[in-house]
Order: C-alpha cells, then sequence, then structure tokens
DNA sequence: CAGGTCATGTAATAAGTTACATGATTAA
DNA sequence: TTAATCATGTAACTTATTACATGACCTG
C-alpha cells in the first residue's frame, strides 16, 4: 500500500486532506495519482495506526481544516518503505495492450491510433516542460547544485520528459512502419500500370 | 474495465482461462498482470454477457477445460475499444515516488536504492532482449517485412526495451549527481590539506 | 505413492473510482 | 445572490491480490 508511504512522504510539511490532493496534482501528478475520496479515509486509518496526529486550524480562505503531521512512528514509516529497496510492480499500460490487438482493426484506424497516442504523450510532455522552464526561470543555473528535496524532484521531471520523448519518437517510428507496411500491400493489390 | 478487453483481444484463437493466463505471461507480462483469480470470474460474466461461447474439451495432459471463444458481439466489443482511441490513464510508479521523497534517507541509502533500481531494470530489459534475440533467429530479417500481428507484437517489444534503456540510463545519471553532489559536500565537510 | 504441473474455482481482503452529501467563504 | 473555490466526508461499486480448496493426470 504505497499510498499511505506517499502521504508520509508528503507529509514533511503540516499539510490537510486537501492541501495533499494538490500536492499530488502538482508534484506527482505523472507517476501518482489519489483522489479526496481516498485521502481522507486513509489519513484517518493513518492516525489511528499512531503515524499521524492532527489538530483542527483556521484557514485563510475558507472553513476550517484538519492538519496532519507525521509522529516519529510516521517517519520510521517512511524510512522504511525507502530503505526496503525500489517497489516495481509490473505496469498496467492498457493502451499498451491496445497496440498489440491493433492487427484486429484497418489500417486507417491503426494510423489514428498512433497519431492520437502521439498527440497524448506530446501534451503530457508540454506540461512538464512547463514546469522545468518555470523552474529555470527562476533559478538560472538550475540542474547544478540543487540540493535536498530539489535535487529529487528534478530528477523525477527528467524522467518523465524523456519517458515521454522516448514514446513519442516510437510513435513515429511505428506510423513509418505501417505506412511503409501499407505502401507495400497497396502496391501489390494494384501494382501500377507498367 | 481492460480486463475484458484484453482477454477478447487474446481469444484470437480460442482458449481456456489456464491459457490465457499462460498468454498474459508470454505476450504482456511487461505492461499488464491478470492472476487466475481475476481471469475465471471475468471470464463466466463476459459468457453471461453474451461476449464468449464456452464447451468443456479434454486436455492432453491434465482434466479437461473450457475452452471460450469470442462471439460476434465479443469481435464487436473489441474493435469499439480499440476505435475508441487510446485507453491513457496515469501511471501508478510507487519506484518513483520514492525517488521524491529520497532527501529523508543518508546519502549512502541514495546510492543504494539508484543501484538497486538499476539492476532490477537491467533484468527486465534482459528478458525482452531474449526474447527478441530468440525472434530473430527464428527469422533472420525480422524487423523488416513482419505482418498482421507480429508487426504489432514486436513494436511493443521495442517499446519495452528502449523505454527500460531510458530508465537505465536515468539511473547512471542520478548515480552521477549523487556523487558530484556527495563529493563537493565531503569537499566542504572536509577540504584538503591545502 | 509422492511431487509437479494442469486445471478450475471461491472467499476474504485491499485498493481505487464515482457519485453523493454537506457546508463555509469569497469574489463577481 | 450566485457561482467558484475551499473543505471534509460517506456509500456504493469496481478492480485486483492473496489465500484457500479441490481434484485430475503424469513422472520418477
Amino acid at each position: 500500500m504505497s499510498l499511505q508511504h506517499i502521504l508520509l512522504g508528503l507529509l514533511a510539511q503540516p499539510a490537510s486532506g486537501y492541501d495533499l490532493k494538490q500536492a499530488f496534482q502538482q508534484r506527482l501528478s505523472h507517476y501518482w495519482a489519489a483522489e479526496l475520496a481516498q485521502i481522507y479515509p486513509a489519513l484517518k486509518r493513518m492516525q489511528r495506526d499512531g503515524l499521524l496526529t492532527s489538530r483542527q486550524q483556521a484557514s485563510d480562505k475558507g472553513p476550517r481544516k484538519r492538519i496532519y503531521r507525521r509522529t516519529a512512528a510516521g517517519q520510521r514509516c517512511l524510512q522504511q518503505w525507502l530503505q526496503s529497496g525500489p517497489e516495481v510492480h509490473s505496469d498496467r499500460l492498457s493502451w499498451l495492450a491496445q497496440v498489440a490487438f491493433l492487427d484486429t482493426v484497418p489500417v486507417a484506424e491503426q494510423l489514428d491510433f498512433f497519431r492520437l497516442l502521439q498527440a497524448e504523450f506530446e501534451r503530457h510532455r508540454a506540461q512538464l516542460q512547463t514546469i522545468a522552464a518555470d523552474w529555470s526561470a527562476q533559478d538560472p543555473d538550475c540542474p547544478e547544485h540543487l540540493g535536498g528535496n530539489d535535487l529529487f524532484a528534478h530528477m523525477t521531471l527528467r524522467l518523465g520528459v524523456t519517458k515521454y520523448t522516448t514514446i513519442i519518437d516510437w510513435c513515429s517510428e511505428c506510423l513509418q512502419r505501417l505506412e511503409h507496411a501499407d505502401a507495400k500491400q497497396a502496391g501489390s493489390d494494384h501494382p501500377t500500370a507498367s
């Protein structure tokens, strides 16, 4: 159950469930998502288990918040997660499963599929590049000399960009292969007048 | 619910639940996993919904199997899935979330983490490369002239290899950055005798 | 006859999503 | 005053994992 550990990680600063949801969107959106309906019960459970404490606090805007903070046990739990080595589960990439069965639709739709996929990942990459640009605008010699959490945040950002680039390039390659195969096919069906 | 659609895709040839589990391991393992405990009920439900038919059949080895095959409705359902465009959900890469919080452990463990991660993905890549090698051993001019389902199977294989390579290279980069940052840190703590 | 693989299932639990319900505060 | 945002939660449902139960058949 990684959600618990991720919440502990995000709680380096005390925060409410609502704050944490925003942190997910801002910091982890391209590799983890969580709904409020999942976050609130998780926080409650973690408090019950002694990993967190909470107290209510007036907000600058809107109603009172319930602010959570890690206990010493919460700290330990986070450390253990990180010290237990990387958690690599098998991915669930349904779009890639779709590719595996794409031979059951006509070529025109195969091409559409890859074009849509490429556009989708170009959007994803653009989002990350915007973040990266903001970052280096604020701090000119950015990739160097980053310390503490910023270093790791930058690493995850960088992997995101290169991973999306890998997929975008692969889409181009697939499109070329399909066009090539399609041309050969058309050639044998309808040989030129010669 | 992609599992249903993936099962439909795998059922290009009639197969039993047990056969399908093996197909998952052999064909989709690096981007989708499914347990028998998930497959059997899914097949039952799909038959109830008219997407599949089944009949019992003696096996060459072991007890009788229940062989499933797609109905016309099942075919249509698969086509619709593919024609509805790529299904891109946000990934859940807990190891990447771990990286995001790695500033809370000592440098030595940060290094260990990336070394383990790199080794893990090197294993993954090696698996795929074995498959790719078998493939081109059987068929010398393999990447060219592939048609039908083989073309798409080859595409997914290729993405797997390049994606793992991207991650492996990124690990090297991260290790370098950490060693560099650590050297600077050590330098300021313990300046050389000069 | 013991251990392995083939083969099919159920039960209990965990994790995640969608929909619903409530209410405060603030800016237009 | 009305829409947006802030804020917290519950209920129902779907999806996925782990553990358990059963039994046929085959090899040594």
